[in-house]
DNA sequence: AATAAACCCTAGTAATACTATCGGGTTTTA
DNA sequence: TAAAACCCGATAGTATTACTAGGGTTTATT
């Protein structure tokens, strides 16, 4: 499996989701803005997120988008399928069950690929936004919606750019 | 990670080549022919292989590839990362590892993608080319290079074409 | 020494995927 | 009714993938 850079957005805006699970939705435009994602691109993805009825949206003025379950029903396996696909290196895991049967002279590597994606599903059908989300905190009084001109933003330079290949992994 | 078609071309050409431990040179052609891979791309795997230093090659008539080393002594890692790049689902390593100390917004999300890399790092560098082909049955007599119309060629029917997506991971 | 068998190596290419952007449409709130 | 938001199809540039072509170099054999 491989995440890709929509991925990556996918899962970074879900986490911002969460962070504020119960408290309304969000805007597709602060969500950009605080994660530092294309808008318009986030827009794409969050439809395709709400499609697969993962989240929900709010239309109108008012609007936005919001988690359709608590995060700690939300595993991180269910965002990475919908939007990179198979959890597994090659394939998915039925074909390579199938080639395992099949293919007798690599089937040795083929249980090799299925172990690799049952290592990798373990980790992320067990971990939900919650894990990975601090303590929602919720009730606190004003903390649903930042104004404009509000400071946020610490560490916005991730990579971004194509940084492929380096040299470990 | 993500292993693709020329990935798993280099890794059924090691073990063919693995199969064939000391028994001399391996012609391009015959490993196309036997594991059903293009003749040309193939001939790009193996040199890449070779600049690589875990093949080695024999030039002129009667040439051919082999392995420079013992198939216990070849892990599947070297060969993926060679051909693929890295083991970890986004990025490498090293860098998820610095997300993991500037990105304090998202370090838990990067530490999960590091889980997963570990997990499969883990597999892949434990498992090398002697695992996964049958012993080598060098010794044995006439075994070394088939005549051309020999029979082979078991269950050539594998994938092939891109059938990316399935339901399930 | 000539010939043919092999590897060596640089390009090029068609198809697809990735990473967006654009622009207008629809729905809802104020 | 006007503005705010989501809805959604189309398009576009770039990168990657999966090959193919073709000539160059080396070596074994005759």
């Amino acid at each position: 499996m491989k995440i890709s850079q929509k991925g990556l957005y996918a899962l970074q805006a879900m986490m911002m989701l969460a962070r504020h699970y119960n408290q309304g939705a969000i805007r597709i435009r602060d969500i950009a803005y605080e994660e530092v994602l294309p808008e318009k691109f986030l827009e794409l993805i969050l439809l395709e997120l709400k499609n697969a009825r993962i989240v929900e949206s709010v239309r109108g003025a008012k609007g936005g988008y919001q988690l359709r379950r608590a995060p700690s029903e939300i595993h991180l396996s269910e965002i990475i399928r919908l939007i990179d696909g198979p959890l597994a290196p090659f394939g998915d895991a039925e074909q390579l069950r199938s080639l395992i049967d099949r293919d007798l002279e690599h089937r040795a590597l083929y249980k090799v690929f299925l172990e690799v994606r049952n290592a990798a599903a373990k980790i992320l059908e067990h971990t939900t936004l919650a894990d990975i989300v601090g303590p929602n905190l919720s009730k606190s009084g004003k903390l649903s919606r930042k104004k404009k001109g509000e400071e946020g933003r610490v560490l916005p330079m991730v990579v971004h750019g194509n940084v492929r290949r380096g040299k470990d992994e």
